[in-house]
DNA sequence: ATAGGGTTAG
């Protein structure tokens, strides 16, 4: 900048201070790069007798840049006002601040200019047209002007494409992907990170099958990041190490986000280690780097390693802990039960950090002095609430009051829940099996009855397990399986060896239409995650780690059914459920029934 | 001189 500020004086020294030509380019210097100056480049353009369109567009980007889309659009207007003729590469930049300011109505004025001054061929111009309508969830319109293109090329496609998956359309970006002639790496990436977004993970894997067996493959970091994160959905561990292998072959370099993305793939697929490893050995972490680490501890129930690199990041990290920094800590302390570091980190949150307690943070102690047994403090604390605690808050109180019975509360607040969020099977699920732990059978059947009127289905419950690097889907019951006599036997088998050690068949979740005790013992026999654990037991040898993803929460029977699993087949098992990690081994689990 | 694709929580 001080170099630039020299050149800029002798410049007006030799008298060329209403030189468009050197004026534009001190400006663009300015107001584009990085470490430029946009408040010194507006005063330059103030000085102009007569800027042209170049420094106009050169400003339009400065603005872009900062992300102030409004400063943009005035300054258009100013410039139609002093007649300046707009050119093909002022519209780009001008659709983009209409897009980010999310001004439907001027950005179709703006629509209609570009066709007055002839730029419906211009590639860039409708390109950045498509990304309006689509980011304005047009989609007609954004099909149109796709439509409408003498030349389409592959930003185009793209474009529409993931413009169609993120207003859930995943069938149409399908169909409009399978169209494309000559797809691109950003094109199949557009449609993989469609089917991950939309948990449709076997999907993504067939695709990126496919785009392999194209000629000139190569991995890349956006194809690279969608995979794993189509491993991370499946849990599939083997897949991802596999592109974690690719990623250090192809020498793609590893940014924070993909540093993140790789580290939240192996906690999540179950690998806590090389998670810790992986993150210990990238010399430069972003704090979603450390945030996703301490998540990882929290999830695997870890807390006294999450606190311990929560200290290393307060001690060793240029970066400063955020507002999710502290959610995923308190979310350790709560899945580990440690209440009085728990309460710690609320109040450091405030006093060191200076940051005020948002929703989650309040959600997680909620959580924390629930489970705890802290039920009147839990409640003090939502009163105390500045805020009106959401669904997400009192649904974690009534968590608590399951677990501990409490049913006057867990009855007046779970209902409140129901009606909050009455589309999610979850909430009427807890509310029902609160009646049922105190054999309120009246009021279980009269839950059920208010899900059946309302048309609100329970979610079905899957598991999944990997087995050989390949992904085997199981849910309650099914017999799709082609070995599915094999793994029914089985399934016998293991129940009838762990009896012999103690187990009791035990029925939590009632709100089925299971009224004969041998149809509940059936049901609970044939859960998913006991099939995914006999068809481990049956393809893996002995001693191996069976890793097994699930969908809902581990029940209450299949947890004490897993624990004694591991003892008599000598095994561990790694279970992940919709919100923590169970390791089994040895009879206990790493929750210590804390779940 | 300009455009499109990936990450973190409960």
């Amino acid at each position: 900048m001080e170099k630039l500020k020299q050149y800029h004086s002798q410049i007006i020294r030799l008298g060329l201070s209403g030189d468009n030509d050197a004026m534009g380019r001190v400006i663009k210097f300015c107001a584009i790069s990085t470490n430029g100056d946009l408040g010194y480049a507006l005063k330059v353009f103030g000085s102009l007798p007569q800027p042209d369109t170049f420094i106009y567009n050169t400003i339009f980007r400065g603005y872009l840049q900062l992300q102030l889309p409004k400063e943009c659009i005035s300054l258009y207007v100013q410039m139609l006002h002093a007649s300046v003729t707009p050119n093909k590469f002022t519209f780009p930049s001008v659709v983009k601040a209409c897009t980010f300011d999310n001004v439907v109505e001027l950005g179709q004025q703006v629509h209609a200019q570009i066709f007055k001054f002839g730029y419906q061929s211009d590639g860039f111009s409708q390109n950045s047209l498509i990304h309006m309508y689509v980011s304005f969830k047009s989609l007609e319109k954004a099909r149109r002007v796709f439509d409408m293109m003498p030349q389409r090329d592959d930003v185009s496609w793209t474009i529409l494409i993931s413009g169609y998956s993120q207003s859930g359309f995943i069938d149409d970006a399908r169909k409009l992907f399978d169209l494309m002639p000559e797809k691109n790496p950003a094109s199949w990436n557009a449609m993989i990170a469609a089917c991950v977004q939309s948990n449709r993970f076997h999907e993504a894997f067939l695709l990126f099958d496919q785009m392999r067996q194209t000629s000139q493959f190569k991995l890349d970091k956006f194809v690279a990041a969608s995979m794993l994160s189509a491993c991370t959905g499946l849990g599939a561990l083997k897949q991802g190490e596999w592109i974690h292998d690719n990623i250090k072959k192809s020498g793609i370099e590893v940014d924070h986000k993909l540093a993140t993305t790789i580290i939240d793939m192996y906690c999540k697929c179950g690998s806590i280690e090389k998670a810790f490893a992986t993150f210990n050995q990238f010399p430069t972490k972003g704090i979603s780097s450390w945030n996703c680490m301490i998540g990882g501890f929290a999830m695997h129930g870890k807390g006294e390693e999450a606190i311990e690199l929560f200290k290393r990041m307060e001690n060793e990290s240029k970066v400063s802990p955020d507002y999710i920094t502290f959610v995923n800590l308190i979310s350790a302390c709560a899945h580990s039960g440690l209440v009085q570091e728990g309460r710690h980190y609320f109040q450091h949150m405030v006093k060191v950090h200076n940051i005020s307690p948002g929703m989650e943070h309040y959600g997680c102690m909620v959580d924390l002095l629930g489970r705890a047994g802290l039920l009147n403090e839990a409640m003090k604390l939502i009163n105390e609430m500045p805020m009106d605690p959401d669904v997400s808050v009192m649904g974690a109180f009534v968590g608590a009051c399951k677990i501990h019975g409490n049913i006057e509360l867990g009855e007046k607040i779970g209902e409140k829940v129901i009606e909050l969020d009455p589309h999610n099977s979850g909430r009427y699920v807890l509310l029902a099996n609160i009646y049922a732990t105190a054999s309120k059978w009246e009021d279980v059947a009269k839950i059920r009855k208010l899900m059946n009127d309302r048309g609100v289905k329970k979610s079905r419950g899957f598991s999944l397990i990997e087995t050989d690097g390949a992904v085997t889907e199981f849910i309650a019951g099914g017999r799709s399986h082609p070995d599915s006599e094999e793994i029914y036997a089985k399934v016998k088998e293991m129940l009838a060896c762990i009896r012999s050690i103690g187990y009791v068949p035990e029925a939590e979740s009632v709100v089925h239409d299971i009224s004969e005790e041998e149809e509940m013992e059936k049901a609970l026999f044939y859960h998913s995650e006991k099939l995914a654990i006999a068809f481990g037991l049956l393809k893996t040898k002995a001693g191996e780690t069976l890793r097994i993803t699930k969908n809902l929460r581990v029940c209450k029977d299949c947890h004490e059914a897993s624990k004694l699993i591991s003892k008599f087949f000598d095994r561990e098992i790694i279970v992940r459920d919709r919100s923590r990690f169970h390791h089994f081994k040895h009879g206990v689990c790493s929750c210590n029934d804390y779940w």
